[in-house]
DNA sequence: TATTTGAGTGTACGCACGTTCACTCAACCG
DNA sequence: CGGTTGAGTGAACGTGCGTACACTCAAATA
């Protein structure tokens, strides 16, 4: 019998279920917020029973950085593959706005939860999500250094800019996660918000201190 | 005897229990979140049995958008006074900078219950405080059309960099509501990074389009 | 002054919650 | 193969919740 669950290893079943805790919480986020929704929602949704649940998990918190966890890496990975396209380097800034919309709308679930939880969270989630976009801050920051025109820069104006990046992306993300389906108008004019706004920040860099 | 709230008429100490409501509200969503705190905690911290309150309120969600309205009419009435301030004429930029950390701080729980359930609370608490940024953004392109090397811009340009500052006003907003009590010297970090944005967005505005 | 009104009380309800505990039974390992 | 391990079960608990209902008693009104 090649039942879909049936052969498994203890550890690959684990694994799985795991999975499926993770994926019911995202999955109930979505509407509610995760700081609302209940260790006991969260079971039934993944078809366990809410005592299992602590065999994964200590907590609904620690669900949460796992949450943090799993959403950044996927975030990461992402523009990884995206530095590949060699349409970047033509033209930078509608590269990075279409980037940004079609990231965003494919992994939704992950950035709503980040994009709500940054703010409206636990304090133990708060301060995870925080600490990951610092960290993306100043990854970022290290790319902007290369670029012409900005090497010259002392490196905290460079972290200045590269906030001033995130933070417009975040908000960005924050516009496309509200953004119902299957609406293509709004998807440009977010687009094109986006392409206008770095292209200001970026004149603003040519004149800098000028 | 001229005790506090005995001598009240019967309005006017319906008026007060409703503020003692609504202050209730606000402090207790400081450390957890509007959207995670109880009726019936509200009503213990303002001091009345739980059914009490629904004479006041049909539910959390109207006393949340009550309280949208008070955080937005306190942020109107302090950019009113700020605009009489002479000095806003001699550097916009440093003025804005100042006062929005300065109006911040003065109703900081205010600003924190916007900066928090504009993302993390219930369906009616969001879209009103998005109704509200709204307004916000409207009526600030109507103040920027007017200055010099702007008038020429269209519309959408104008509507544009508009949402770009409340955005930022939003974001450097949400730094002043986590900063530690007391530490001038995080104040004076966030006002200068503010500056400087606001610095890097006007010189974009002057090469626009050029 | 006699009557009405309505803000605030106190009890009681059914419900969902987080967590406990003793349990089953299949995969694992010596 | 026989004993051990540990993911998942199911019943039970105490707690806090939103809300209903009948109430009090002072201010408002006629």
């Amino acid at each position: 019998m090649t039942e879909s669950a049936q052969t498994a290893s203890r550890q690959a079943q684990k694994e799985r279920t795991r999975q499926l805790i993770l994926d019911a919480a995202l999955e109930l986020s979505q509407t509610q917020g995760f700081a609302q929704i209940s260790l006991r929602q969260v079971a039934r949704h993944a078809g366990i029973v809410p005592t299992a649940f602590y065999r994964h998990f200590d907590s609904m918190d620690e669900l949460g950085l796992a949450l943090v966890e799993q959403s950044f890496s996927t975030l990461r990975r992402m523009i990884r593959e995206a530095q590949r396209d060699p349409k970047v380097f033509d033209n930078i800034i509608d590269a990075a706005a279409q980037v940004l919309v079609e990231t965003v709308k494919q992994s939704k679930a992950h950035f709503a939860f980040v994009a709500r939880e940054r703010v409206g969270g636990s304090e133990a989630v708060r301060r995870a999500i925080q600490h990951e976009l610092d960290l993306f801050v100043s990854e970022l920051a290290v790319v902007l250094a290369r670029l012409p025109n900005i090497e010259t820069w002392s490196s905290d104006d460079v972290q200045m800019v590269s906030r001033l990046f995130v933070r417009n992306m975040v908000s960005n993300a924050e516009e496309v996660v509200d953004m119902p389906d299957h609406r293509p108008d709004l998807e440009e004019r977010i687009k094109e918000g986006a392409r206008r706004q770095m292209r200001l920040i970026v004149i603003g860099f040519h004149d800098w201190k000028s």
